[in-house]
DNA sequence: CCTTACCTTTACGTTAACGTAAAGCTATAG
DNA sequence: CTATAGCTTTACGTTAACGTAAAGGTAAGG
């Protein structure tokens, strides 16, 4: 089964119907018509899949919609290749800095479990 | 020097002074006053910088004064000290979440990147 | 004394990312 | 045949996170 339906893919992927014609509506989706209904193929449902992991990482609909464009080459010329490598670069540095933030995050977060379960001790001797 | 004023913050994190006044207002900063001028100590600055790590990983400001507020336990009771255990636990594993996000992303823009060179190549030829 | 460079508060405006309601087509089950 | 379930478009509403004036206080420099 090679093709989804609008609710199919928003409860695969805990989203509303609204959201993913809202997605359209902003160029990042442009699935197939049967009728009036849109049918949606596994490389829709792909891209669907890339726009919300990009979601989670903070970045805006333009942006994903920037980056999986990245991921469709060949009918660029040179100078557009070009750009786009600049911006892969560009995100690479962002996703690392994402990294080093999360490491920092994760490190806090630890120290302050610690602190948390340290007070709870000795709040229970009370 | 153990005090800074709020443009000096601003042009530090590069955001501006309306931005800082806006995190005051929804609680996640409060300074210290002389007269009516803001005076920021070392520990405002380090929340401002955790509140911006914050942005940059996604998460509202909301979640950023949630996330600040438990690297200072010790007047909490035992039940508030529970659930921010809880709120840790989902902080943690919403970042490691991201932190499989990010590489597949990465992976996908190595990828990405390949096929672009390759492009860039084969229409060299033309 | 007055300009320049800061600081302040108050308040309306803006953008992104949807939510929500209205109104209507379509097909299948009872 | 009609009622229920799922699809559609159109369009106004909402929330978060600030932007952008407007209007004014304060302190140092020429």
């Amino acid at each position: 089964m090679a093709e989804y339906s609008i609710s199919q893919l928003a409860k695969e992927f805990d989203v509303t119907t609204r959201t993913i014609r809202h997605y359209e509506d902003l160029g990042l989706l442009a699935p197939a018509r049967r009728g009036q209904t849109r049918v949606y193929s596994p490389a829709d449902r792909t891209r669907l899949r890339l726009i919300l992991r990009g979601k989670r990482l903070g970045l805006s609909l333009d942006d994903s919609r920037e980056i999986i464009d990245m991921y469709e080459p060949g009918k660029s010329n040179v100078d557009q290749l070009k750009k786009l490598i600049d911006a892969i670069q560009a995100q690479r540095s962002k996703l690392n800095q994402q990294l080093d933030d999360i490491s920092k995050l994760l490190k806090d977060l630890n120290q302050a479990e610690v602190d948390c379960i340290e007070a709870l001790k000795s709040n229970g001797k009370n």
